[in-house]
DNA sequence: GTCTATATTTCGATAGAC
DNA sequence: GTCTATCGAAATATAGAC
């Protein structure tokens, strides 16, 4: 993620990034992540008040990453933002393959994340990305049917791009994300035609 | 799920689905578990040696009602593999509708899954559904977009049969799967023609 | 900014009576 | 088969020296 994390807190967001990937945020603890830092719990606690806040700052940084592209359908009505949704979703694609791991941060810890904004603040913020797209999708001035469409071309692209390294063999990353574009193309065009 | 529960047993297995639907396997302890239940902890342990066999006995329910589509498969070659897949993933599509609390299970919390499983034994029984998925995604007899394909038409489906309840409005749930079914469709069919 | 040391809580699990 | 009572471990978080 960073080249060259110069300050211990974008330092522990690395190593917090990385671990709560491969354990899930609940089973990692700041024990672990001090000691593949090289440092003492204590010290997290200088740059972080809370463990939840090292997981909020990683979220809303990834929250921030899908709400650029979805800004495209601001003040559309219906049938402009049917018809442009799918360079929206070329768009979020583009964020999901260059910051793989915050997204599957947010998947792979989808239950903490949710219990974690239930208990707290951050609502307004996260009106931005989850809820607008779930707004859009409860939407009734557009057909159910292409709404469906829209939900099934997130998670067509999603599979293939979050999925483990060697899901296709060797594959070229690009020429699988090639195809699965190609694949939620055809979801979207289907019905219009 | 189950209509009467008669035996405890069966009705902790409910009881700890419900919460680790809710907050997760880490999040939820024996204690709440029993409280909902209206027992005390030590009941569970008469019932359950560990907290982790309580996971692992829902996980294998789901493994074997994903497991069975999947037999179609046997002793297919590539082509009939992919000529069979509409099927196995409309049988699949089935099973998740009619057990969607024990497929969310395993989506909401793959972490601990994983986890469990890499500590312990049931590598062989696991090898059933995910890893046979898996190596099919790989096989090199199947061309690379085909695999693809594949992949995303399982996404396509999962997103708006697992996605939460009011996630198109108050639209039938018949509805939405069958223009989920339509667009897993469009999907395989596309790259044949 | 990082350390040592410790407070506080909660959890999984066990022992043994009934 | 369920209970009371408790153990031991591990976690988050804090206090205060350096």
């Amino acid at each position: 993620m960073s080249a060259s994390p110069t300050s211990t807190r974008e330092r522990i967001l690395d190593v917090a990034l990385e671990l709560f990937n491969e354990q899930g945020y609940d089973k990692t603890s700041l024990r672990q992540i001090a000691e593949r830092l090289g440092v003492t719990k204590a010290a997290l606690y200088y740059h972080f008040a809370r463990k939840e806040d090292i997981f909020l700052e990683l979220h809303l940084r990834m929250h921030r990453l899908g709400s650029g592209p979805l800004e495209e359908l601001d003040g559309l009505g219906p049938d402009e933002t049917v018809a442009a949704w799918p360079r929206v979703l070329d768009a979020f694609v583009e964020q999901v393959i260059a910051n793989r791991d915050l997204f599957l941060l947010h998947q792979r810890n989808e239950n903490a994340f949710k219990q974690i904004l239930d208990d707290e603040r951050h609502r307004a913020e996260n009106e931005d990305m989850e809820e607008r797209v779930r707004a859009l999708l409860a939407d009734p001035a557009i057909p159910l049917e292409q709404r469906v469409r829209m939900a099934c071309s997130i998670g067509a692209v999603l599979i293939p791009l979050m999925g483990a390294r060697g899901m296709f063999g060797d594959a070229d990353h690009d020429e699988v994300a090639g195809y699965a574009r190609a694949a939620a193309g055809d979801i979207l065009r289907r019905p219009r035609q």
